[in-house]
DNA sequence: CGATAAACTGACCGATCGTTCGGTATGTTA
DNA sequence: TAACATACCGAACGATCGGTCAGTTTATCG
């Protein structure tokens, strides 16, 4: 993104670190973390088990690499939410919006960390970061809560996981597919995995605030 | 159920098929079914690894009988659905609640079923069934919108897939607590994850029906 | 060209994997 | 008590696991 041409590097040409993750994070993705061998990331790589050594110290470092990808995003729309300032009401629906948008931007990431479950040092690493993650969310729906913005019969802290249930169910299904401009996600054939983030996002943010239901008059 | 006092059985005491399973589904869920051996097993068991394949053929023999609970539950939910009859948008919330009564009720099985990578035959055989599931959702979603009850400013089948994201997300945190009577789920320092499988039914169907934004007079 | 940088390889290691097997222990039934 | 039914065990199996290492290949730079 920053200088364009992606200068040609200097020794032997084949994986760097980079190109390497993005494909072993779409096998982890595939087969589960647990459930891909290092033989079996070789395999789809297309070189030797030994090689990917080279790019990296060991498979937990790679799962690593992948799960603090997702969660700098998210902290960074965390933090513009923060930022932005205003009534809680609106921080929440700009960082549901800005979360599904992560989501769709770093899908495999996302939903790799979605799914740690905490086995290894570097899985519970990055499970405590994402409950601070939470946190943030629950909090900012307390808020909302009290200004009298959201409806108070549901405790909001079930509010937020269901909300965030809702969002972070995304990655189960949801594919990048074209762009924003123009594309109506209602044409026909569409099976709705492949709108863009921001209609998504729409989605989301609708069936969250205002329900799905239709409001008939009287 | 049937017999109640749970009539003393035969032979040398010990685990049978079900207390086993209930346990081994357990760890399954700790620590993802990949990321679990045999020995992991066995210990948390307090039995020999051999003495496992007693009860059970195999590792994958386990999951199985375990996903098939998850699944025989649902089915049974959406057939009851059916047989209700009257509006999809009833029939619909129905499902919902029902749902969520099977996910509360069997959390476990359902768990593991939600985390199912179809990696072996099993795995996929069980998410063959999963999609028929949630195409019947889908179906639903569709016919409540063709009705006029639902929104049709979204795509019913991103509307089906974010409605049963968020209600499969209670497996993530929903930890069953004190059964209903008289529990309200808004007391000091309740953190959400213990009420009745009622009130949480009714917290999904709240938020997915009406949204969770308060609707201002004016 | 030689120097340097980066990517790749096959052979091998000890540990752990799921599974098998012959035999043993402990309860109920007749 | 003998017969039966059920649960459990330790030792071992071939396969696969994540990881190491000494060396080779292929590119750019000066």
């Amino acid at each position: 993104m920053a200088d364009g041409q992606a200068r040609r590097r200097r020794g032997r040409p084949g994986y760097d670190r980079e190109s390497l993750l993005a494909v072993a994070v779409t096998v982890f993705n595939e087969r589960g973390y647990d459930g891909t061998s290092m033989e079996d990331l070789s395999q789809r790589l297309g070189i030797a088990k030994s090689s990917i050594y080279h790019h990296v110290g060991s498979k937990e470092d790679l799962l690593g690499l992948a799960l603090d990808r997702a969660l700098d995003g998210l902290f960074s729309v965390a933090d513009a939410a923060r930022a932005r300032g205003g009534p809680a009401i609106g921080r929440l629906e700009f960082l549901v919006r800005g979360s599904v948008a992560v989501l769709a931007d770093r899908l495999p990431y996302v939903t790799l960390l979605l799914r740690a479950r905490g086995n290894t040092v570097t899985e519970r690493r990055a499970l405590t970061r994402r409950r601070e993650f939470d946190q943030l969310v629950a909090d900012l729906v307390k808020e909302a809560e009290r200004d009298g913005d959201i409806r108070p019969d549901i405790d909001p802290a079930v509010t937020a996981r269901l909300l965030f249930g809702m969002v972070n169910s995304v990655a189960e299904w949801y594919r990048p597919g074209s762009p924003d401009p123009g594309s109506q996600s209602r044409s026909p054939g569409n099976t709705g995995s492949r709108g863009s983030a921001g209609e998504l996002a729409t989605a989301v943010c609708a069936i969250a605030f205002d329900g799905l239901r239709i409001r008939r008059p009287g």
